[in-house]
DNA sequence: GCGAAGATTGAATCAATGA
DNA sequence: TTCATTGATTCAATCTTCG
């Protein structure tokens, strides 16, 4: 159907132009490298693409958990980067082919982490692309900090950018406000990693691409920023995912990938892929409970101060409000429960209702603040 | 205390030299430009930099190139070129001072928003800095999008980098665990924008200042980046946040802020401001610190004997215990640590938490036996 | 610079086990 | 058979410090 009505456009076109503008290889995998084959795809072509380039890890030496077993780390030729240069120029290169494919009112997608995203950005920005957000993927379950040395990296960052300064471009406004509880979407997406039976294995059974994407985070994009029928670049096409869930969605898609793997594991994946009936599209949200606060969390807020006594249920105990959100007593110092616990000399306790904070007379138990921090958290 | 240091230190050094390091102006706020004032700050004096810079260069009208001369009127392209040559440059100029203050274990937070966040973190790695975790700030109540033309901007991104490569840095790992309800802190942090009583307001009841910072994030920062005693520099100081947050944890802070009404907003404020009690400050402390304790110091107090038998945590191993410290099994003698590794086929091991005595049918960890000594040591 | 001590993990999936 | 529990495994990682 859309085929049909590509061809009957090109024939419309004047000789010149009908050189400049080849048939659209759609829903194909390119094998090569990405900047030479998107410079054989003709200008104005595509309404959207969603790109993951190389992370420039630089990681160094082996990573060990703590229970000695080795963490399988990134280290594929196709990430390693001589210098920030080497990688800035490489950014140019394929985002200025990029720029040149996508027509007035397309948009682009990067992924990266705090490795590359800046560098992806600025340059974004040097050629004129116009952001339009910035989104956090904020991973549910992300791999722990295994030396204690940093903050867990919890997250990486997408960078959504229209073609330039007031060029139009597409917003599901609806969709994606449906899609959150019927508030709008905003710029941080709660998603968890790519695991389980989504995440392609080779004949060993080892993953088949170190950094496969959840087909939800694709879901989201291409359901917020692409409309049914348009054309989606992945200049990075790896094992698929971006092909996939656009077949899904009834988006056609074409994928550039160099490594003869990666195209077969996503050859095999794509002809699995069934695309959705129209109204199958709903999606399923899932309910939390309520969420953990930390007690800490209070002491941060400025709604109990370090040096603040708190008092027991039943009065007869005292603490002090540590700045990390411990609590100290006479003899003992570690958790609300923990002390709590400690001085009942019970096996354990509910720091929550167990403690109170004095305001004019009247003692009040901590857990009202709680309670203020998870209406707050569920408004946001 | 620290100032009669510095001034015994000065009177030490040659004449050239004494020109370069003046007194640090701790506890003040500067005036002025931030470039020209951090120019008379001395070399390796400073611990943390938190810095939120505008990014709303009111460049439209007056717009001059870093040599001074100033750019006509030119099309979109030129315009959009200088804007980000003209960010840039005052960007490099401020980060080249920012790096030349900090100590070589110091560090740097820097905070941004799509708009300016991509060309912060790209001039920090040109320039040297070694990037340790970008944060999401994820606001629990921002500002809808009331247009409905993009995603709800619910979050900024601050990065956090040492001085260089394999740079030593701060970094409370126990205390951002402890205020995270036991776990690793992770790189988003929910926190809520800065209203009510904490939002600062004119004589007309309009808010003081556009940017506003939370407590609570300048709070997790400096508790988990910082040491009591520690001196804060903030270059884009504001209404004094930071300085604020840093007087009640203990810090030492110098802000410049070129605003004469933000500083009189932050001068007030932080009049206002108390500091914690010292016992408050304390932060839950990592192991690392705790003294070295040799495992034949548990032989020479008796704790346990030469010719006992140690198991292994999950029961598999054996050894035995020689009059030097040292460990025997089958085939292997050493260390606790050097024989653990070698039975499990492990890179390393912590023979302290690896190898159990047995008491009354249970196996105990030799590791009460370390923090039995280590309580002495305190003690004594 | 090198060798040795010793500090360090959260969420989720899936298979095996037991009730 | 079903369900709860336990253990093994895994995830884009710029992941130590002291003598």
């Amino acid at each position: 159907m859309a085929e049909a009505g590509r061809t009957e456009r090109q024939t419309m076109k004047t000789k010149e132009t009908v050189r400049a503008a080849p048939a659209l290889p759609l829903n194909t995998i390119l094998d090569g490298d990405c900047v030479e084959r998107m410079r054989a795809l003709p200008d104005a072509s595509i309404d959207l693409i969603f790109a993951d380039p190389p992370y420039n890890l630089q990681l160094k030496g082996e990573l060990h958990r703590p229970d000695n077993s080795r963490v399988d780390a990134v280290d594929d030729a196709w990430d390693r980067f001589d210098t920030f240069a080497t990688y800035d120029a490489f950014t140019k290169a394929w985002l200025t082919e990029a720029r040149r494919l996508l027509k007035p009112h397309g948009a682009i997608w990067v992924i990266g982490s705090y490795h590359n995203v800046f560098r992806l950005g600025a340059e974004l920005q040097n050629q004129g692309f116009w952001i339009l957000n910035d989104v956090v993927w904020r991973k549910s379950n992300p791999m722990p900090n295994f030396r204690g040395k940093r903050l867990t990296n919890a997250h990486e960052t997408l960078i959504w950018a229209s073609k330039e300064e007031g060029a139009k471009y597409t917003f599901n406004y609806e969709a994606l406000k449906a899609l959150n509880e019927g508030v709008q979407m905003r710029s941080d997406w709660v998603i968890p990693i790519c695991t389980g039976h989504e995440r392609l294995k080779d004949e060993a059974g080892d993953k088949a691409h170190p950094t496969q994407k959840p087909e939800a985070l694709l879901h989201r994009v291409l359901v917020g920023t692409t409309k049914p029928g348009d054309v989606v670049l992945d200049p990075f096409f790896g094992t698929g995912t971006t092909g996939a869930v656009a077949k899904m969605l009834g988006r056609d898609f074409i994928g550039i990938e160099r490594e003869a793997s990666y195209r077969a594991h996503a050859e095999k994946r794509l002809a699995r892929v069934r695309r959705f009936d129209s109204d199958a599209l709903e999606v399923t949200t899932s309910k939390r409970g309520e969420p953990r606060v930390a007690f800490g969390v209070l002491v941060e807020r400025g709604m109990l101060r370090p040096g603040e006594e708190l008092w027991s249920l039943n009065g007869r105990h005292k603490a002090k409000v540590r700045a990390d959100g411990t609590l100290v007593a006479q003899d003992v110092k570690g958790s609300i429960h923990q002390v709590g616990a400690h001085l009942e000399g019970a096996p354990s306790c509910n720091g929550w209702t167990y403690w109170h904070f004095r305001r004019e007379g009247q003692r009040v138990p901590i857990d009202v603040f709680r309670q203020q921090i998870r209406a707050e958290m569920r408004a946001g």
